[in-house]
DNA sequence: ATGTTC
């Protein structure tokens, strides 16, 4: 795999074979992904074949293997000639992402609460495989309602308050979701896990801003330094999956009918303009309400151990999507197009001033909110104006290593340990799923957010560092 | 990521 470094933290995969774009890597050499170990970059070749790709074929810093497309790419396709959507553009965990919320305590006053809220979290937080959920949806037309409506239909249902919905990409809710094509499996698997985090990389922690490294954007996000904060990291469950898997199958059948090859079965795909690429963006959508959900549930459970234990609040800062394919206008040399953007391991950064933004965030731009690996730091960006990839950047640290290779390299007990004599309390579901995270198994988040800055991405507005983690 | 292989 041939790279030109055209600009810094740019560089390029040239057109070849049946690639009808380029590939563009956002990296410093450092962070290119090892040949011998990840063949993402092949994957970021493979995109570019696809119908009605514009532009390029898009890989973040903290790029890697994935199904199909790589984690931490973005393609987008003209929806007006031909282009297509592919459920390995958005991935098995739609509308996985982050959610931030801001206490009105800070870190100096976190050590005399702090055991007795990691005890209540842990409680509280149904995580794991399988495992529990904050809410449980007994009928068909409920889980439905959160299909449709996502965090609105939480909010409505009391679960949280109407400012949290100003805080939500897409105010909460995606558009054009039809529950009715989401098949009964796929219900049937959301069911009982409205309001859990789920195993692998997801997390709740508590966090405190260690740096502030914007002032003024800080200030706009409600963000100032020593406050402490949780994110929340988590998706659609067990119901993202099984959508991700029927439409794979479904557009494996039909790729030949449309007249699509691809260079890699994991690429199926569908044009956006038919009957399955329409069937797939609507359950799309619905799963990607159904992670709002989510999300909103699991933040009124936190809500309830800090109002018990300190007596204050959680504002929600932002929740933003890493995982998603998203119907956008935007310029495309010189002409405005209507592109289906997907991003995989990718973040939305809007720039300041984009319509899409409420109004007190629009001179700061859109939060993007970055998690690293477990007991490293997380940080806050926000979008900038000319940006490359379609107003998107990082999503993470990125993982190096395998989760089997990660559980070779340390046992759980011992991460266990080592984080707790950092300060770092941890509340974790499995050892085995906590030897998987250790951060050896990825990239410097540091870095990953440096260079996503550096190649004109985004710009950083706050490190957050973690004081403890209750791990899925 | 995932009822870690319908």
């Amino acid at each position: 795999m041939e790279l030109v470094e055209e600009a810094p933290y740019r560089f390029r995969i040239e057109r070849r074979d049946t690639m009808r774009v380029p590939g563009v890597v956002f990296a410093s050499r450092a962070l290119i992904p090892d040949v011998g170990e990840d063949r993402s970059l092949e994957q970021v070749a493979n995109v570019a074949t696809l119908p009605g790709i514009v532009g390029a074929s898009y890989a973040m810093p903290d790029v890697h293997w994935g199904y199909g497309f790589p984690i931490g790419g973005v393609a987008a396709t003209d929806v007006d000639a031909g282009g297509v959507v592919s459920p390995g553009g958005v991935g098995f965990d739609i509308s996985c992402g982050v959610r931030l919320l801001a206490a009105d305590l800070h870190r100096d006053d976190l050590p005399r609460v702090r055991e007795a809220l990691m005890d209540g979290l842990d409680a509280a937080i149904p995580r794991g495989m399988g495992r529990g959920s904050v809410w449980h949806l007994t009928d068909r037309a409920e889980l439905d309602a959160v299909l449709r409506a996502g965090s609105r239909y939480a909010v409505e249902r009391g679960h949280g308050v109407p400012r949290d919905l100003d805080r939500c990409e897409d105010y909460g809710a995606v558009g054009d979701a039809d529950p009715a094509q989401v098949s009964d499996r796929a219900v049937q698997r959301g069911q009982g896990q409205v309001g859990s985090l789920g195993s692998g990389n997801h997390f709740l922690e508590v966090q405190a801003v260690d740096e502030v490294h914007d002032e003024r954007v800080a200030a706009a996000f409600g963000l100032r330094a020593g406050q402490v904060c949780v994110m929340i990291h988590c998706g659609s469950r067990g119901l993202g999956h099984q959508i991700c898997t029927d439409y794979v199958r479904t557009m494996e059948r039909t790729m030949p009918r449309d007249g699509i090859q691809v260079p890699d079965r994991q690429l199926a795909c569908a044009p956006v303009d038919s009957a399955e690429g329409r069937a797939y963006l609507a359950a799309m959508a619905a799963a990607a309400n159904y992670a709002r959900a989510n999300r909103q549930l699991l933040t009124e459970a936190a809500r309830r151990i800090f109002a018990r234990v300190t007596g204050g609040g959680l504002d929600l800062v932002y929740d933003v999507s890493h995982n998603l394919a998203k119907i956008e206008t935007h310029r495309v040399d010189g002409v405005e197009r209507r592109l289906c953007v997907h991003r995989k391991g990718a973040t939305r950064a809007l720039p300041p001033g984009h319509a899409d933004l409420p109004a007190d965030l629009c001179p700061a731009g859109q939060p993007a909110l970055i998690p690293g690996s477990m007991g490293t730091a997380s940080y806050v960006l926000t979008g900038v104006a000319g940006a490359p990839a379609f107003a998107s950047t990082c999503h993470g640290a990125g993982r190096t290593r395998s989760r089997k290779q990660a559980t070779k390299t340390v046992r759980g007990q011992d991460l266990r340990r080592e984080l707790e004599s950092r300060g770092i309390a941890v509340r974790g579901a499995s050892w085995r799923g906590l030897a998987e995270e250790t951060p050896e198994a990825y990239k410097d988040v540091t870095e990953v957010v440096e260079v996503a800055e550096g190649a004109g991405l985004c710009r950083r507005v706050a490190r957050l560092v973690p004081l403890g983690v209750v791990k899925g």
